[in-house]
DNA sequence: GGTTAAAAACATACGGCGTATATATTTAGC
DNA sequence: GCTAAATATATACGCCGTATGTTTTTAACC
C-alpha cells in the first residue's frame, strides 16, 4: 500500500466527480444493499479518501439525495398529445419502471424529501395530462397526491419496505397460506390464497385502473 | 458515579422488561426522532446498561418491530355489524388515527416487514367487511392491497417521508407558490396554489373516497 | 513570470454506534 | 444445598459520519 497523493490531482489526472461519486454508490447499493452505503465504503471503491467525497458533496443525505436524482432521471416520459389517461397510465408505469431499475435503492427516492428542481418535471408530467383532461386544478392536484401516495405505497411493498403477508416464490406460499388457514381469523383463512401470494404487476394495474376510472368517471 | 450492580437484580426489586424497553423507546423516539434511537440512548434512559436489552430484545431491529407493535395496538376497531362501507372508513381513519399519534415513530411501523401475528387483526378486520360487501377473496385482496397502499403512502408524506413539492404554514405556501409560478412549467404554474399548499386531511378522505367508491361500484 | 487564492486531494482524530464475549450475582427448582 | 437459568454489568472491536488541518496543483491576475 503505497501513501497516496496528497495534493491537488496534477492538469491531465483522472479526478473525482459529483458523478463518479453519485454512480459509484448506486452500485454499491445495486450490489451489496442499502444499507452497504458509507461514506468510507462509496471511497474505498473509487480508490479515493473518505473526504475526498466532501469535496462534491455536502454529506451523505446530500449524497443520497444525488442518487435519488439519478434514479428518477431513468424515467421516460410519454410523448405528448396522447390521450391524457393514456399518458398517465404510461407515467405511472414508467415511474415503477425506473424504480424497479435498482429495488434496492428505490427507498432512497420513496422515503425521503426531495428538492424541488428534481421532482418538478415528474410533477409537470403529471398534472398537465389532468388539466387538459379537463380536471380543475384543486381536483388535479388532489388525483396527482392519491396516485402517487397509492404508487409509492405499492413500489415499497414490491421492494420489502413495506407491511404486508403476502410472499413469493411457491414454497413460501403454500407455507403462508397454511399458517393463514390455522389462525381461524374467518375472513383471513377464506382469503389465505390470496393473501398469502403476491403478485405486483397485476396488484399495481388494478389500483391504478381504479383510481383513473374514478377520476375520469366525472370530470370536475 | 458509583458503580452499578453487577449481577441478577434481588427479588423485589425493579427489573427490567420487554415493555418498559419499548415504551421507553417510544418516547425517545417522540422526544428527539427516529435517528436518536440507540440501544445506548435506550439504556441511558432507563438507567442500565446497553447490554441489559439484550435480555429482552434480540437486536436493534427486534426492538423497533416491538415499537411498531405498540403503535399497532393503538388502532380502534369499529364496533361489529356496521355497514361494511363504514366499517372500511372507520379502520382506515383509525389506523391514520393511530400512526398520528406518535408522527416520528410511524416509518418504523409503514416502512417495515412486520411479523404476522402483529399485522392479522388488522388485516382481518378489513378484508371481513369486503366479504360481506360481496367482493370475491381475490377482488378483497386486490382491494385491501390498493388502499393500504394508498394509506401508507398518505401517510408517509404527512409525516415528511416522501417527496413532495407541498408545505404547510402560510408564509412557507405563499413562498413555494411564487417558486412553482415561476418555473415556467404550464401546468404546475396554473396549479401552483393548490401544488403548494399540503391538506393532509382532505387529501387522505379524497382519496379514500376514490377507492371506495370505485371497489363498491360493482361488487364482484 | 511571479504571486496568490481557490480547488482538490489526503491525514488524523473524535465521539458515537451495534453488539460479541466474558463475568458477576441472584433466583428458582430439584 | 446444589445447580442451571435469569439478569445484570464490564470490556472491547470494528464500524460509522465528519470536523479540522495540511499538502499540492491549478488558474487568475498583475
Amino acid at each position: 500500500m503505497t501513501a497516496a497523493r496528497r495534493g491537488r490531482p496534477p492538469a491531465g489526472a483522472e479526478t473525482l466527480s459529483l458523478h463518479r461519486v453519485l454512480t459509484e454508490a448506486l452500485a454499491l447499493i445495486d450490489e451489496k444493499g442499502l444499507e452497504a452505503v458509507s461514506m468510507r465504503q462509496v471511497a474505498t471503491r473509487l480508490g479515493v479518501n473518505p473526504m475526498s467525497l466532501y469535496n462534491h458533496v455536502q454529506d451523505k443525505d446530500d449524497l443520497l439525495k444525488g442518487v435519488a436524482g439519478l434514479l428518477l432521471a431513468k424515467i421516460e416520459y410519454p410523448e405528448e398529445g396522447l390521450e391524457p389517461r393514456v399518458s398517465l397510465e404510461a407515467l405511472a408505469r414508467s415511474f415503477r419502471a425506473a424504480m424497479l431499475l435498482h429495488p434496492t435503492a428505490a427507498p432512497i427516492v420513496l422515503t425521503r424529501q426531495l428538492p424541488p428542481e428534481v421532482i418538478l418535471r415528474p410533477i409537470e408530467a403529471v398534472v398537465g395530462p389532468m388539466l387538459a383532461a379537463g380536471l380543475s386544478p384543486q381536483r388535479a392536484v388532489h388525483a396527482l397526491r392519491a396516485t402517487l401516495a397509492f404508487t409509492i405505497g405499492t413500489l415499497l411493498r414490491e421492494v420489502n419496505v413495506a407491511p404486508t403477508v403476502g410472499v413469493l416464490g411457491e414454497p413460501n406460499v403454500a407455507r403462508r397460506q397454511g399458517e393463514l388457514e390455522a389462525t381461524g381469523l374467518p375472513a383471513t383463512a377464506a382469503a389465505a390464497p390470496y393473501l398469502a401470494r403476491m403478485d405486483h404487476e397485476s396488484e399495481f394495474e388494478f389500483g391504478l385502473a381504479l383510481l383513473l376510472d374514478g377520476l375520469f368517471r366525472f370530470r370536475t
